[in-house]
DNA sequence: AACTTTACTTTGACAATCAAACTATATAGC
DNA sequence: GCTATATAGTTTGATTGTCAAAGTAAAGTT
């Protein structure tokens, strides 16, 4: 096989089995897939509008909104006016979802230092440097 | 920063974009992203036991029973008796399903190459050997 | 000022999902 | 060999996630 096809086999593996890894660890706890993906987003890149998110998510604006309602109304998402664009809304993480947030992000680097600990220095090091690269070509 | 939270980072943007990424692709055929989702494995893992596949996919029993209705429905995906075990039913591609499968994994082909094209030979050796330790982790 | 685009919400229809109940088969313990 | 008990898959009812399309309001363009 070629090389570049056991790499594109290789990350939609590791695509897989993070998918599965978060699956699992949502069902745990009392929250959808969908809405922990949204706290992510939200916790890693802060407030943001409304089309901005549901882009990020892949979603639409409509299936959004009524996400957001319901992230508001379990108190983890607040929405507030655009300070310039009276058309947009911001949404944000209360500090509810903040500490939902990490909590998953815990999670999160936990597992990496799971799947990471039989890497040596040199290695996770040239990883870091290309998953930085790869992240930038999408 | 510590390092190991900057990877833990990385990686979770990179599962993000790639999540991205296979939503847009697939909204552009006409199929969901769960069917795309169980060809894919159907297609690098072969013909399998419901249970195995609905673990696979990280979705209960119930769920892949109608999902697998609508693919065979659709032809891409026949059901057939297991060997030895008379409670148990294997799903496999048919023709036209694997057809689906090497097409959709063209495009994943396409993009691994993309991503990876800012990257030595040296790096994507160790980027290789790093996705598969991290893989056999899970 | 009129037109067009953009941001968000609402609505109606459908797909995906789970939990629980159900049927059929396999396995274990006696 | 019987009788539990466990496992594989399906069905059903309820909920959630989703989109497309239509609606509202504000911003940008001409």
């Amino acid at each position: 096989m070629k090389e570049i096809e056991q790499l594109n086999h290789s990350i939609i593996e590791f695509y897989d089995k993070l998918s599965s890894w978060e699956h699992a660890v949502v069902r745990e706890q009392n929250i959808s897939l969908a809405q922990v993906h949204t706290i992510e987003v939200l916790g890693s890149h802060g407030a943001m509008r409304m089309k901005e998110l549901a882009d990020r998510l892949g979603i639409t604006t409509g299936t959004l909104t009524v996400q957001i309602d319901k992230l508001v109304n379990a108190g983890f998402i607040a929405r507030r006016p655009h300070e310039s664009d009276r058309r947009s809304i911001l949404v944000d993480l209360t500090d509810s979802g903040r500490h939902l947030y990490r909590e998953h992000d815990d999670l999160h680097l936990a597992l990496t230092q799971d799947i990471t600990a039989n890497l040596d220095k040199d290695q996770r090091k040239i990883l870091q440097l290309c998953l930085s690269k790869m992240n930038n070509e999408f």
